[in-house]
DNA sequence: CAGGTCATCGCTCAAATGAGCAGGAGGTGT
DNA sequence: ACACCTCCTGCTCATTTGAGCGATGACCTG
């Protein structure tokens, strides 16, 4: 790698070849008759200038999306997607927003309109829809009944018709709770007209858009919204997160719960059916549950910023 | 130039696929495999790249020798070689011994063993002789006379004898003045056996180093040590340059003078005869000189700095 | 919904390129 | 001086690559 070119009327020849070569585009040919050489020559030539440094070719986004990350993320885990925003964390509004951007922009290339897709509730399901420009005329799924959170306007509805509007295809949406008290109302929810309907066109999602939590207090919207029992119950059978709705212990396996039985939301089945799901978590505490996701096998695409995605590789 | 790549997922696998290509020098066949695409499609996201600027080659030196400028003059010019050296040309003296270093590895490079060496008397000439590594055994042989100058200890004299010691070739050297006050004078001196025998092997020179000098006051030592009268009748047959001795109009051709019977030293067609001639010329003031050496095709080597080089660019 | 327009894709064929090899020049040690 | 050694050069042949083409599909418009 040392400068092992020679004098300086080899490097300024060097300089000029390799200038023709990367730079103008010639063929090594068209240089090889320019200079009066060999083509065997000029290969030399440029091969000395990659080595020596005179040359240097690096790879970079001016954007904000961080390029190498990004793919090292998508190797390292196996993703069809991993998208790595470059972005300041400490105030989660605007990491969700920029989260947000990046995965409408991501969702907006990968959509087809032979696709159907379903969206689960999640704050920066949310902040997608609301940043999404538009799509192909595609139908949108609610996988998810919706949580009411304080100071918060959205809801898993919304997402679901703000979608459907971006895309002008048809919206199957419903309005029901995430979790209910009890397992027979989840059932008679879920016999409601709506939602029958929604839930019929689950197998025919083919891309989905998902949060995950962990599950402890503060991590999962769906712990801080469980009663204590619950909590524990799913912590003893070793739930370490979840993935809007389905249970997933810290080395990827789905867990049955009774909770399930009282929720209205897509199936771990159901789920694992959709052949790309896109997963959208943010927070460096986040880091075990996001690894039990990519684990589990259930998220084949992440859209993610720097921070947690270093924390990723660092453990994973 | 504008990022043209596409949505997120886009640019992540644009950047990993120049990666593979550029970084780890890749076939597009693997690289197409890898990926599970085509290999025209492997091209077309290579040339994307490249075209959006997510790819970026620069071809630079991190030495003193300004590669870029140096090709530039040499293509401009017709340049068997041409180095540029970046350096600061406020102090003279330092000056000096950065284009004797550079042109004493130019020197190094190009000279074989089948060279004989020609040096004229030019400061910049003394200065590459003293950084002269090492050379293959040449005869080295004395091009002119010298001229003694206050404060100064070096002589043409001092620069055969180095190089010839580097070189462990033979020194065709002798002891006369540059200018002599009379033609007579002048063929005596050129009768001289060691004189003569130095002149005998000029038809033999294949390399020459020479200085360039400006046919004004302070530009030229030869114009300095010359009589007022020689100084205007020079100047009124258009000369522009002196090249250790020969003379040159703006327009580059050589010019007869009375002078030239009063020096010892080699004539214009002795100096066309030699194959390289290098010109180590310094101090922007010299730019008209040195663009007439250039034209008249007596100079196809040319060692600088860059205030020199882009004057020469500028209204060249 | 039909037809036009545009971009994208993968193909063919010829040119460009790389890996490895043999010959030769220059340098070196005995 | 001689043999040896190493570096450099240009070659052959197989692989890689690029230019241009037709087909496909998405989007636009009437």
């Amino acid at each position: 790698m040392a400068d092992q070119v020679g004098g300086p009327a080899q490097v300024v020849l060097t300089a000029s070849v390799a200038r023709r070569y990367y730079l103008d585009g010639r063929s090594k040919v068209e240089i090889a008759e320019e200079f009066g050489l060999s083509r065997f020559k000029v290969a030399r030539l440029i091969d000395a200038a990659r080595d020596s440094g005179l040359v240097r070719i690096e790879i970079r986004h001016q954007g904000v999306i961080d390029v190498e990350l990004s793919a090292h993320v998508q190797d390292r885990f196996g993703l069809q997607h991993a998208i790595i925003v470059d972005t300041p964390d400490d105030h989660a509004e605007s990491l969700r927003q920029h989260l947000g951007r990046a995965a409408a922009e991501l969702l907006s290339e990968v959509i087809t309109p032979r696709d159907v897709l379903g969206l689960a509730w999640a704050r920066s399901v949310s902040a997608m829809a609301k940043t999404l420009p538009r799509l192909p005329g595609i139908p949108v799924i609610q996988l998810t009944g919706a949580l009411s959170l304080p100071n918060d306007d959205d809801s898993s509805v919304d997402a679901v018709r703000d979608v459907a509007r971006a895309s002008g295809g048809r919206a199957y949406l419903f309005y029901a709770p995430f979790t209910v008290p009890d397992a027979t109302t989840a059932r008679a929810l879920r016999q409601q007209p709506e939602v029958a309907r929604a839930f019929d066109q689950l197998g025919l999602v083919t891309k989905a858009v998902v949060g995950v939590g962990l599950w402890e207090c503060g991590q999962s919207t769906l712990y801080d919204a469980a009663e204590e029992r619950d909590r524990r119950a799913l912590r003893h059978l070793g739930v370490c997160a979840d993935i809007s709705g389905v249970f997933v212990s810290a080395d990827g396996e789905t867990v049955k719960t009774d909770l399930a039985e009282r929720m209205i939301g897509i199936t771990a089945e159901q789920l694992r059916a959709i052949p790309e799901v896109i997963a959208i978590p943010y927070g460096t505490a986040k880091a075990p549950a996001v690894r039990a996701a990519l684990r589990s096998g259930l998220v084949s695409g992440l859209v993610t910023h720097t921070a947690l995605a270093h924390a990723l590789l660092d453990n994973g």
